[in-house]
DNA sequence: GCAGAGTGCTTGCTATAGCAAGCACTCCAG
DNA sequence: CTGGAGTGCTTGCTATAGCAAGCACTCTGC
């Protein structure tokens, strides 16, 4: 999907279905809702809940997770690295202490980002940490 | 979250506030949402929206999909690796970084021996951490 | 005692999600 | 030509999400 991340969810969806070679009433046939609502959500005249975004996403043969993201209620994520999984399904933490940790995770990539740093600096680094 | 993993998102709410120790109302206004319609939602009245759990996340500070997968329109994508494994494996991380973030996972696992706490304590030791 | 602050909930309303019934059109076979 | 199948859309309706106004209660200070 070139261009903005966050773009028409209708826009999206038409899409896909024509990709998919498959007419309106197919794809609300196989997604289990009704073929006017899904051509009013295609023309952008209706908000999709949730719910009716996994559904097509079943009749599109897709994730509903692509549509989420389309329709700005998930964040695009590429994978996770196996910290963040790790940290998000870790039954040990509270969800409070999970973003914590993923957010430090998050600033320290961040300040790696040209490059791991020295082991010298990274001294300096755990100091203020700790502190 | 011991037990299942789709329950009542209105009691996964409550019990998310009361850790957080805030009241309804003081949720209701840091979330954006109208308190009586929080209470509807925590009491199993109501069945709020994505976006109504986006912000019900940004009022509690954890992240949405906690909350989505909780309301089961998001599945819960497990992880097989181990936290501690994880960060020592990853390679976007300096290995002082890689210690800071162990540390801090150790202490949060120390305070949470009794249960997992109010997230008011991760607070605190964000501030610290940060800093 | 009363007033004020805080708490969670009730109630009635508006906006809209999602549907069923059906329209208008195209295409093709008899 | 007509009828049938398929297409996407219009329309009017019901159910309910989400809100504002306000109630009933508890607690505390004067």
């Amino acid at each position: 999907m070139a261009g903005s991340k966050v773009g028409s969810i209708g826009e999206y969806i038409r899409d896909q279905r024509q990709r998919a070679k498959i007419s309106l009433r197919q794809l609300a046939d196989a997604a289990g809702v009704s073929n006017p609502y899904l051509s009013q959500i295609e023309r952008g005249l209706r908000k999709p809940s949730a719910e009716i975004l996994q559904q097509i996403a079943k009749g599109l043969r897709i994730s509903a997770e692509a549509l989420y993201v389309q329709a700005g209620i998930l964040e695009d994520r590429k994978a996770d690295t196996d910290v963040q999984a790790a940290i998000r399904a870790d039954l040990s933490l509270s969800e409070r202490q999970k973003q914590v940790l993923l957010d430090i995770y998050e600033s320290f990539r961040k300040e790696n980002e040209g490059g791991v740093p020295a082991p010298a600096d990274a001294n300096d680094e755990r100091k203020e940490a700790v502190e």
